[in-house]
RNA sequence: GGGGAGGUGCCCGAGCGGUCAAUGGGAGCGGACUGUAAAUCCGUCGGCUACGCCUACGAAGGUUCAAAUCCUUCCCUCCCCA
């Protein structure tokens, strides 16, 4: 295999798009010949505060481009998170306010280092130039753009039709993106398949501004956990990066078998072939720990392995169980009562749950809701497969 | 500007004077089976030591022995015509 062709299947990799088609085979092979790297610009703009890991697709990809030697230039669209992305939207985005787009940005920029090499990566802002935007050159940037193809957009086109209101600065969020690949001159941008209009734009004015148009690859829209809808925070089917590792360990391992393939060809560049023929939880575990290694080190990774090996392989207790201290001001308290002290939303659920028999208390099934517990004693309590505490009654007068 | 429809539990969506804490589906939760997977099956899904009581059907009032269901006002959504 040439390098050109390793190259290329590792790039291409996952990917939904290259536009135009051979562009990217071309621009590698002169890359390779003269010696020059290829110029790769992704934006991210900081309209939320965390990143979670549909967003690490193209970081994971822009990553792959830079251990090939590649040139990555981030683009944070501090300028253009302002106006919103209109794309996919079915009415004009609240604008969101400096103080919102200035916070957003430093946790995003923190976070994104776990996965980019922060020495080959050159970070820019496209308030730089775009604030610096006189009316003048404003014009000039319009005046190279048509409203028709604006208009064939599936979002634009919906609402035209309905008679929604589409406010006259949505237009101008594809030309300011575009016009940051004309004031970066990349050879290629990165984006979601969600932005391929946003991305063709970017090469019509590059050409219109007399450059080389760039490239363009697009990636998928990472499933959330559900494996149904795209992740987002909203829908609640998200693994963020900055989340706990045992939390984050649980939630891999909770993936469908299927997910964790599309998981692992979009984030990992392991063979899929070879893990198809193991044992799916082996695999799992594996993909587990690479992510908590990837976001808290690989003693976190191990850490969170081994913790949920004992308590979910094993069924050990684990040893950071939260202790709760209740004080009791009888001799005993019913048990109900005392789920509620522990963390249980209501006495009503408490008792639902003995009644289904989901009650362990030192390893011994309770299911009589009268039960009470005798004050002074510590106890190991079970509530269904995600609680478990252990209490201890504390006699107290009351 | 004119005309019409509607706001129900986490979401969708029935109900249109009592038998409604409110059918059904989805999500969630719990149990069984497991690899804390998927699929499947069962159960549960406002609160309260509960064959009863309290709070709930956009908000506030009102009519009734009795209202999610009727009336009034208000707030908010949506659709059609111009």
């Amino acid at each position: 295999m040439t390098e050109l062709e390793r190259q290329l299947e590792i790039l291409s990799r996952g990917c939904v798009e290259l536009l135009p088609e051979g562009a990217l085979a071309e621009q590698l092979a002169l890359a390779l010949k003269v010696g020059r790297p290829l110029r790769v610009k992704a934006g991210f703009d900081p309209t939320a505060p965390d990143i979670h890991l549909g967003h690490t697709v193209l970081l994971y990809k822009l990553a792959q481009f830079q251990r090939l030697g590649h040139e990555v230039i981030l683009l944070i669209g501090d300028f253009t998170a302002r106006i919103g992305d209109p794309t996919g939207r079915s009415e004009t985005r609240p604008p969101l306010s400096e103080e919102a787009i200035r916070k957003n940005t430093e946790t995003y920029t923190a976070q994104v280092f776990k996965i980019l090499d922060p020495e080959r990566t050159r970070v820019v802002f496209n308030g730089d130039w775009l604030g610096r935007f006189t009316l003048v050159d404003l014009l000039t940037l319009c005046a190279k753009y048509n409203v028709a193809p604006m208009l064939t957009r599936d979002d634009f086109s919906k609402r035209y039709k309905a008679g929604h209101p589409i406010a006259i600065h949505e237009f101008l969020y594809p030309l300011m993106q575009g016009y940051d690949s004309v004031a970066l001159e990349p050879d290629l941008e990165l984006g979601g398949s969600d932005q391929t209009f946003n991305l063709l734009v970017g090469r019509d004015l590059m050409r219109a501004y007399g450059q080389k148009p760039q490239s363009i690859m697009t990636m998928p829209l990472l499933e959330g956990t559900d494996g149904v809808r795209k992740m987002s925070k909203s829908y609640g089917n998200y693994i963020g990066v900055t989340e706990a590792p045992d939390g984050m360990f649980g939630k891999v391992m909770s993936l469908s078998d299927e997910l964790m393939l599309r998981y692992m060809e979009l984030l990992t560049d392991w063979d899929l072939e070879r893990v198809r023929a193991e044992h799916p939880m082996a695999a799992k575990q594996r993909l587990a720990m690479e992510f908590v290694a990837r976001f808290h080190g690989r003693e976190a990774a191990e850490a969170a392995r081994d913790a949920f090996v004992a308590r979910f392989s094993k069924r050990e207790v684990p040893d950071d169980l939260p202790e709760v201290n209740v004080p009791c001001p009888q001799g005993d308290m019913w048990l109900p009562d005392v789920l509620v002290a522990a963390g249980m939303p209501s006495k009503s659920e408490a008792r639902r749950r003995i009644g289904a028999g989901a009650v362990y208390v030192d390893g011994e099934r309770v299911t009589d809701e009268q039960a009470r517990l005798a004050a002074g004693g510590t106890y190991l309590v079970k509530a269904g497969k995600r609680s478990m505490w252990r209490v201890t009654l504390t006699w107290a007068h009351g």
